[in-house]
RNA sequence: GGGGCUGUAGCUCAGCUUGGUUAGAGUGCCGCACUGUCACUGCGGAGGUCGCGGGUUCGAGCCCCGUCAGCCCCGCCA
């Protein structure tokens, strides 16, 4: 299947099986030993590596100058035989180091310049800086590292379409040049030459594309759908990204997250990994108040008690006082964390603080009896009542539940990489469901959609729309997965009329309405069927199961934090008169 | 928009605490030697805008201010 022209092999591939063979290989010089009368050279492709033995006993002497002046990274073409090695590969795990290829003829075909980052890596050797990894990002795709994440990554893609053509999803494209109709981010704009003054937007999500689709009765699509979200970057998050995107229709939130599960339980039965399904629901007010966060990290237990209740009257006066204030007393209780060192607690308790929380109160139960500045803070008789074992460290915190939360949902994070802290399952997943519909604003008050105002209500809440929209839950469900948000979805608005009720509750004028979301409602208005769906982060998705830290280690070409791309130079200063013929003019 | 870390040879880093002769190491590169290496080995050599700009000082890689770039976090973002 990989022969060519030019090749019979790939050099990663070459294994026993083609002992005695003659070859002829195409590849990447990764490494030269030259021992003077010897030379091995280690010859990489995207399957692996395979030694080359250049030796007078069979290479022609205009084939042992060649292979004496090879650079790194310089492109061969070589024939020769197959062999056994001489003495047993010392890496047996390599299949490829069992043989190795007896060179007979050698030729330079694509010189290469001396890389300006190593690709050839020693042991431990610390990687080149990301700038310059960017930079010469061809050099960096060819290390080892990230052709096997690239490679992952297609596997994927490929089990991804293929789980969901036999779901009978329907894989449908949707316009990259649409509608600027903002879901909350930014958009990214394309000005348009032929109409001057308007403009295009990249999507932020195929989302009112795919509402559509289901009202058009294509019933279940699904779209590797590229988005775009002109906004602040970080580790996992870049400008632009993958989601695996479907819809299906006559669909319930079960329906749904069925469909999901299966995709997930592909994609990581793929990257060699076995899942329990059903994957447990948890109610977003239970995620909050056991977890502190709605996505927890259910590998741990490590559950957030109220406290509350077993404050005593010889509690410190700051608890008390908070008491009277509504607010709640919350810890954890880490079985074992009485071996923390003193610096390991102040580290916590100085992600408490940056969480803003007062502080993290904090006692760990020796042989005597409770111990530590909590002692006083919580008071003996709270501590009396808590219980506990030899061994135990309590972590609380003071304050109102979003604090509380907050501070807890950080010190628990940390504690879960703590040496010492006690795992249940390497992999959990977990279902986030009735999220609130809307959000305050912190800055004006004012209702936001939690998600996406596309989200339809919980229909036991949808009396109260109107009463107490804050009240209202939603059909909306995150899948979660070692404390990462692996994507979200909801069940849709189908009914026109409490469509605009959501859009003028935000504050949208029937103008406004008409202009910006005319299609969708009119589309709506056009027979829908009940339909809801859901989008995965691929990219993330393909971060967790390589085991990498970043997404910039599982695209081929990412932006950096400040979204600029350093291999291909983007963005970039365009010519003046590019500008003008797209209305335009660039302001210092 | 805010906070933090980093920036010295092609690459990875030390030097900065306490300003002072000619800025070092490993690796890569170049040359020589070497017939079973696999991080080959040995010997020799070249290689520096100490990110950039300004300031303090007799003197700045080192101290101060600004700025640029990369990374991490908060805000933001599904």
């Amino acid at each position: 299947m990989s022969a060519t022209a030019y090749r019979t092999h790939r050099c990663g591939a070459l294994s026993r099986a083609e002992v005695g063979r003659q070859v002829r290989l195409g590849g990447w010089v990764h490494r030269r030993r030259d021992l003077g009368g010897l030379v091995f050279v280690d010859l990489r492709d995207r399957d692996g590596l395979v030694q080359l033995s250049c030796n007078p006993a069979w290479s022609p002497a205009p084939v042992m100058e060649r292979a004496a002046a090879l650079g790194a990274e310089t492109v061969v073409l070589v024939t020769g035989t197959v062999q056994l090695r001489p003495e047993p590969a010392r890496d047996a795990d390599l299949t490829s180091r069992e043989v190795e290829v007896h060179v007979t003829g050698l030729e330079v075909v694509g010189p290469a310049q001396t890389p300006a980052i190593p690709v050839a890596r020693k042991e431990k050797e610390e990687l080149p800086a990301e700038e310059l990894r960017l930079r010469h990002r061809v050099l960096d795709l060819r290390r080892p590292e990230l052709q096997a994440n690239m490679q992952l990554r297609h596997r994927l893609l490929q089990r991804a379409r293929q789980v969901l053509t036999e779901l009978e999803f329907l894989e449908i494209e949707t316009p990259i040049l649409t509608k600027p109709t903002p879901e909350g981010a930014r958009d990214y704009l394309v000005p348009s030459r032929l109409h001057p003054q308007e403009f295009y937007a990249l999507p932020q999500s195929p989302q009112i594309y795919k509402q559509l689709l289901m009202v058009a009765g294509y019933d279940r699509y699904f779209q590797i759908a590229r988005c775009f979200r002109d906004e602040d970057l970080r580790a996992d998050r870049q400008p632009e990204f993958t989601q695996i995107d479907l819809e299906a229709s006559f669909v319930s939130p079960d329906d749904v997250q069925n469909v999901v599960e299966q995709v997930l339980l592909e994609l990581w039965q793929e990257a060699g990994v076995q899942v329990d399904r059903p994957f447990p629901r948890l109610g977003y007010r239970e995620a909050l108040e056991q977890y502190g966060s709605d996505k927890p990290d259910l590998r741990f237990g490590l559950e957030i008690r109220d406290l509350s209740p077993l404050v005593g009257h010889d509690a410190a006066s700051f608890v008390t006082e908070a008491r009277a204030a509504g607010s709640r007393l919350r810890g954890i209780v880490v079985s074992g964390g009485g071996a923390f060192s003193r610096k390991e607690i102040d580290g916590l308790a100085a992600l408490a603080k940056e969480a803003g929380a007062g502080g993290l109160i904090w006692a760990r139960r020796a042989a005597g009896g409770w111990e530590g500045q909590g002692v006083k803070a919580a008071g003996s008789t709270l501590l009396e009542r808590l219980g506990g074992s030899e061994g135990d460290l309590l972590l609380a915190v003071v304050g109102t539940d979003a604090v509380s939360s907050s501070a807890l949902h950080a010190v628990r994070t940390a504690l879960t990489r703590l040496p010492g802290v006690k795992r249940l399952t390497d992999h959990a997943f977990c279902w986030i469901v009735d999220f609130p519909l809307f959000e305050t604003d912190a800055d004006s008050g004012e209702h936001v959609p939690a998600h996406h105002p596309f989200t339809a209500p919980h229909p036991a809440d949808l009396s109260q729309l109107k009463l107490d929209p804050g009240s209202c839950r939603a059909l909306h469900y995150d899948a979660v997965y070692n404390g990462n948000e692996l994507g979200s979805g909801s069940i849709r608005i189908t009914d026109p009329a409490v469509q605009r009720e959501i859009f003028s509750l935000l504050g949208l004028s029937e103008e406004d309405i008409r202009r910006r979301f005319g299609f969708l409602l009119d589309g709506l208005g056009a027979g829908a069927p009940p339909h809801g769906g859901f989008a995965l982060g691929f990219d993330r998705i393909v971060m967790l199961l390589a085991g990498a830290t970043s997404l910039r280690d599982v695209i081929a070409f990412p932006k950096t934090t400040a979204a600029r791309a350093l291999f291909e130079g983007a963005p970039a200063p365009v010519d003046p008169a590019d500008l003008r013929a797209l209305h335009l003019e660039a302001k210092p």
